[in-house]
DNA sequence: CCGGTTCGTTCAGGTAAGGTTCAGGTCTTC
DNA sequence: GAAGACCTGAACCTTACCTGAACGAACCGG
């Protein structure tokens, strides 16, 4: 965990930085807005801690820069008792949370798990396979960067065969997994199905094991890489 | 936007539900532990507001069991002046934000904004899709710098939508996030607010997805810039 | 207290997207 | 070369979705 810390007080800096180093965190100080701006765009820090009172920029604007350049980090910021306005302009700048001095070191230690812990909360599972990527959040899926146009049945079709790859499906298997239990045994939808995905995604991408079922794979050339 | 209120104080229940609503979001009230734990358990809730004195269960117990559920709907944790070392233990029990009565129903709000606004991944207050804009905090949206004239409900259901852009987002998901526990189900104003929606920020910037939902996105020539 | 406006909701008819079926055609295997 | 397994184009038909219009509750100024 590599945190900014963005304070010019230097008896509070040194102080938070020795609690903050105890806690396991990596510790970069900055003493005065210009520098916390370059630091916080040019390294990648797993939260920023932010005065609001910093020489040359001040903390609201810097944070604001960040926002609008895209920058995604948790921001704590800190800020003198009372002045609770500043909190409100604050938190509307895109800061994530907020203390007020003077703090005890062990609540801020506390705000700082929240903070990380709920950033990294956003790991989303790609499946890729080959050319073909399947962003199960978005519904969406994708060969070769262009988006794919699929129909209920046909993504979730996909979707089943991705989360399968390599491995051959027997069409009772798509059908259990893709229908309730009252479906018509002997109908060939599965079949029209892979025809129609097969036109989308290209044809050799689902091999048909003749008598088992169907197997989803990357092409030969295509490197497992993800 | 959907968000429990968990406070026994009736007065100040009432008073914040109103703040609230006025707001924009939508609110449940939960007056003790029990019903609050449920409440959360069987409803898909943006963010909840937990205050830790609750009568039959107390709040942190509440939260806990909701984390170790799997639970991770943001929560902001009220509590009485100077009771700090509750703070910690609140924190280390799950929640995402702290407040300390009284407060400044402003703070409140900047603090909700805030929470709801990382829940959905976006770091900066104002919400960009393609030509369309959303700032929540003047609440007002604009479509190329045309200003929108928005009913209520439109703007929740834009608003919502723009929180979870390129997200297929289903209709029922949409009804448990605009309205509070009973609403008939089958009803189709879902529907209709997606056509007035369409008339007026373009119709092809909502994709429907026959079977799963409603998609917002840029226009195909927009491209995602910030 | 009353007409007018605003908005959320309901209803009914229409449309077309998308799933299923079917009838051949093609390929495999023995 | 016959039989069975698989493919495929087109037709069918269900139903999810769209849309215009009307209803009714809440609000508002006079």
């Amino acid at each position: 965990m590599r945190i900014l810390l963005a304070e010019d007080d230097p008896d509070l800096s040194r102080q938070l930085k020795a609690s903050l180093s105890d806690a396991g965190y990596v510790v970069d100080h900055a003493p005065d807005g210009e520098e916390a701006h370059f630091l916080g765009d040019t390294e990648p820090y797993d939260c920023i801690i932010l005065d609001l009172g910093l020489p040359k920029i001040d903390g609201v604007s810097v944070l604001e820069r960040w926002r609008r350049e895209g920058k995604t980090t948790p921001v704590l910021i800190l800020t003198a008792r009372g002045a609770w306005s500043d909190k409100v302009s604050g938190f509307d700048a895109g800061a994530d949370d907020y203390l007020t001095k003077p703090f005890h070191t062990e609540e801020l230690l506390a705000r700082l798990r929240a903070l990380v812990r709920r950033a990294a909360g956003h790991a989303q599972p790609m499946l890729v396979c080959g050319g073909v990527r399947l962003d199960p959040r978005a519904a969406r899926a994708s060969v070769n960067g262009e988006p794919l146009r699929l129909t209920s049945l046909e993504y979730r079709l996909l979707h089943y065969l991705m989360m399968h790859q390599n491995r051959v499906i027997s069409r009772t298997e798509l059908v259990e997994h893709l229908y309730d239990q009252d479906f018509d045994r002997d109908s060939n939808t599965i079949e029209v199905f892979m025809g129609r995905l097969r036109k989308k995604i290209g044809n050799e991408r689902i091999e048909t094991v003749r008598g088992l079922g169907y197997r989803l794979k990357p092409l030969h050339d295509e490197v497992s890489d993800l």
